[in-house]
DNA sequence: CATCAGGGCCCTG
DNA sequence: CAGGGCCCTGAT
């Protein structure tokens, strides 16, 4: 892997809506861990390719709660026109949510028995995307029908072939590499890196973002149809995909009509204390979220699935464990 | 040892 | 619209 110092700094202030959590929203126990960033209470590096710069990121927590305040230092190789940064704190601004407005939700079930607790544990946690949507959809395809490991696997051979390491602030973390890279290679190199039959839909989503097919700024500007479908064209990106996408690189708060067997498994015990192995039909499910907590359905799951992802932190949960393909 | 389903999706009939 | 196949791997 090739790799780049980033020994220019420059450091900027974010002012989130309050009340704002920044731990819950920089760091998301319940994905699989990669090189490309790294977490720690009030800190978190991450690194970027964004218009063509490799970047690295260092958040940090600074305000509080109530009066929030995340201080980002931008490490980079030139020095960053003013333009540019102010783009990217835009992007920046939308990928971790900074400024959602989650008064009416938290309004709404704050007040719930049981969900009111968690929100409010996790009070102004957001729906925070680090990556692009090139990059999301990477990581979605590598998800696909493997266990977790392999996952991680998968990636970090992408990562060596392809990728790019970083190195600031005393770290050295992976970067993506830009769709270029991958739209031409063939499809037996990738299968050398263990990704089996995704070595096709790798190419060709690399390819729709080259030859302009995808767009990720304009698809923001569109509906959310119109988004599920344009992002289903896509070849090897199906329902489960497209779901995620949509509620974590888009940010729709309702997006939920797919639910896989482990997930089905995990929401039966959470939500209606029935035994993994006797769940609740998938059918039941979407039309409890859907009665329960309409708009904002994806959002409440989200609260409580990393609620349970951190407590799994802690303390060994021995029926979520067999449920985890390691 | 074999078989099978899977943190899906495509293609076929 | 149902069902088989696909890279692999872990479970049985």
């Amino acid at each position: 892997m090739k790799q780049q110092e980033l020994g220019t700094k420059k450091v900027t202030e974010f002012f989130p809506t309050p009340p704002f959590n920044f731990d819950a929203t920089m760091h998301k126990p319940s994905h699989f861990p990669s090189n490309d960033t790294q977490w720690q209470p009030g800190v978190r590096w991450q690194t970027m390719r964004w218009k063509g710069n490799y970047l690295g990121l260092k958040f940090e927590k600074v305000g509080t709660i109530g009066k929030p305040i995340v201080r980002l230092a931008i490490f980079s190789k030139e020095k960053l026109t003013r333009g540019y940064l102010d783009q990217l704190m835009n992007e920046i601004n939308f990928r971790y949510d900074f400024q959602a407005d989650l008064n009416e939700f938290n309004r709404l079930f704050e007040k719930e028995t049981l969900l009111g607790e968690i929100i409010n544990r996790w009070k102004g946690m957001r729906v925070a995307t680090y990556v692009s949507l090139y990059e999301y959809l990477i990581v979605g395809i590598v998800l696909q029908n493997a266990t977790v490991r392999r996952s991680v696997a998968m990636l970090q051979n992408l990562y060596e072939k392809y990728g790019v390491e970083l190195a600031f602030d005393y770290k050295v973390l992976s970067a993506f590499w830009s769709p270029e890279r991958l739209a031409d290679v063939s499809e037996t190199e990738l299968r050398q890196l263990k990704v089996g039959y995704r070595a096709k839909a790798l190419i060709k989503v690399s390819q729709a973002f080259v030859d302009g097919k995808m767009d990720e700024l304009d698809l923001r500007t569109k509906d959310k149809e119109t988004q599920r479908q344009t992002l289903l064209s896509l070849y090897g990106v199906g329902p489960a995909t497209v779901g995620y996408i949509l509620f974590d690189v888009f940010k729709h708060y309702g997006e939920l009509r797919h639910i896989s067997p482990w997930e089905q498994k995990i929401y039966s015990k959470l939500f209606f204390n029935k035994d993994p192995e006797d769940p609740v039909p998938v059918e039941k499910l979407l039309t409890f979220f859907d009665h329960t907590f309409g708009i904002y359905k994806m959002l409440v799951v989200h609260y409580i699935w990393e609620d349970l992802f951190w407590q799994r932190k802690n303390e060994q949960i021995p029926w979520l464990e067999k449920l985890i393909r390691l």
